[in-house]
DNA sequence: CTGAAAGCGCTAACAT
DNA sequence: ATGTTAGCGCTTTCAG
């Protein structure tokens, strides 16, 4: 590999006139920018990033771990992040961290080690000191979509509550009086505000609270549900905690043959592809996914150029109630 | 930050000993690695990796280089690969090309700078002259998805045309005759094949050859279909030859209320999550996402390890017809 | 088993 | 405008 050093004996030039013309650093003479740019062109010179950051301590790589790389929202995420990043002229280190807090801790333990600039996460514990020293070393941290337990950070949400809270305020308004809400059983930030949002507007209507939790421990949709349906009073609408959920609930519905929104009606919080496709289109919560990747990334730009540490940053970004047919509003076949 | 020599200093030991205690290059003394592990937890001392590539000119990273993050498709890959490569001690930096090959061009000389120990990639464009210089410069270079136009490099494909050769010939089996096949216009390895498969399978049968094709410059399924669909004599069944291309004419169908597969039936390449989810269900022809990432990951460790330049290795894989209700096997609703 | 010194490729700071 | 020097933090090499 051919060094800054070798393209300055072949230009017969200084190293120095050789990094000016390189990095544009200050002026130099025609003459020598001629025979410097020749000399690259001829040996095929490549700065060496490494040298470059040895010097400076700055690497202009931004790390990003989250949960699951194919998860549709996350890789949303991730390439809104990955888009707005390299507008500003960073590169970004992806891991996934597969829902493990150990495998979490030592990816960013790493991703430090490798001197990223900053760190960009969906974190999946509940201990966070890994990023409690990240941030001691330097490298500041923004939490997306649940901010980090125990540790102060930069931190962009969407308002889960608000949002479940009002599409349960929607189903209300059609009349229903039983709800069941259905949630997957991990106990992450998300999973409880959004059963705290059901909660709320239940209560406020005078109605019972009615949350069944799904999941590796307390078993799939498929074994949940019969006893759901069959529940007195027997509820009319699910408002599903999740899209995973929902489209677990989907596939058992329509399984059943049981006429949606006629018989039960549906929100899921969550928009996907599939919720257009299939007859009734489900009524959802849409997330503003690449907005929170655009934001997110800007949070983490704005906090590297400032350079002060400064108080965290809480941004939380609305919801919206995208109203299709599940829900009951617009007659199915429309 | 706190650097070896640091530690070596506040252990009374030399800096030689601190880096063979660190990287257990060699026996240490019980004695001497306990002075220096305990002074590593006081400073906090953490490994700086860019002096380590800088000493070495190796950097356990890999790049990857997609049309799209946010593709189902990719993100399934790249969650694979960054596993993989995870496994194997090695990073992964990841980039989108926006299927722009001028993109692609500027983050694979960006990669090269940065001293990746290898790229892969799912190429966008023609030229590609770009992934011959860094082969040239070091850089290992596997193609996924589609092999490289004008370059050597180890490639990870699947079999298009096979594929689509016997979904094709699927149909023909349920007494189709007129088949049309819709495909992106975009020109692109994958589709071209995937167009010769439903030829070959088409000719082979005397049948005539309709092969539309739709999107920017051609205009939208939801554009073109009428006219496809009143041609004479009427088509019977639809290759859709992605699943992009599938999803609008599913979506057409039903808003025309065509019935499938009786009046029309429908294979389409690449399988989505909605097409459990519709009614019918939609038969695809599935690639075996993880495995390529999986694969690719492999070929590229594989090379790495070898450090012989080597023959490049091609690998197809093959895909496999999950035959659901769309195209005429079994009834809708059974 | 341990330490001292050299140098990886680059740029900031200082000469000229 | 250009060249020279020092040193970023680490590991390889060579002596002890």
């Amino acid at each position: 590999m051919p060094t800054l050093a070798d393209v300055a004996k072949i230009a017969g030039v200084g190293v120095m006139s050789v990094s000016r013309v390189v990095n544009g650093t200050r002026r130099v003479s025609p003459e020598v920018e001629r025979k410097v740019r020749s000399a690259i062109e001829k040996i095929g010179y490549v700065p060496n990033e490494a040298a470059r950051i040895l010097k400076g301590n700055k690497s202009s790589v931004l790390g990003l771990i989250v949960p699951d790389l194919a998860d549709p929202f996350f890789a949303s995420c991730c390439s809104a992040i990955q888009e707005a990043a390299w507008d500003a002229g960073y590169m970004t280190l992806m891991a996934a961290s597969g829902h493990r807090e150990e495998l979490e801790r030592r990816e960013t333990d790493i991703m430090v080690q490798r001197r990223v600039a900053g760190l960009l996460v969906v974190a999946v514990g509940s201990q966070n000191d890994h990023f409690a020293t990240a941030q001691k070393r330097g490298v500041p941290v923004v939490a997306i979509d649940r901010p980090l337990q125990h540790v102060e950070s930069d931190s962009l949400t969407v308002d889960n509550f608000d949002a479940s809270f009002r599409a349960t305020q929607h189903l209300i308004g059609h009349g229903h009086r039983n709800i069941v809400c259905i949630a997957d059983d991990e106990r992450i930030y998300t999973k409880t505000e959004r059963v705290s949002g059901y909660s709320r507007a239940m209560r406020e209507a005078n109605l019972s609270v009615r949350v069944s939790l799904v999941g590796a421990m307390t078993g799939l949709v498929s074994d949940q549900l019969p006893d759901i349906l069959q529940s007195t009073p027997a509820p009319t609408a699910i408002f599903a905690a999740s899209n995973l959920v929902g489209i677990d609930v989907l596939r058992d519905l329509q399984s059943r043959s049981v006429k949606i929104p006629k018989q039960i009606a549906l929100i899921c919080f969550d928009d996907f592809s599939a919720a257009t496709l299939v007859s009734p289109t489900i009524t959802v919560i849409q997330q503003p996914v690449a907005e929170i990747g655009q934001r997110a990334a800007q949070m983490m730009l704005d906090r590297l150029k400032a350079a002060t540490p400064g108080a965290p940053t809480k941004v939380m970004l609305p919801t919206q109630l995208v109203v299709r047919q599940s829900c009951g509003c617009s007659p199915p076949r429309a």
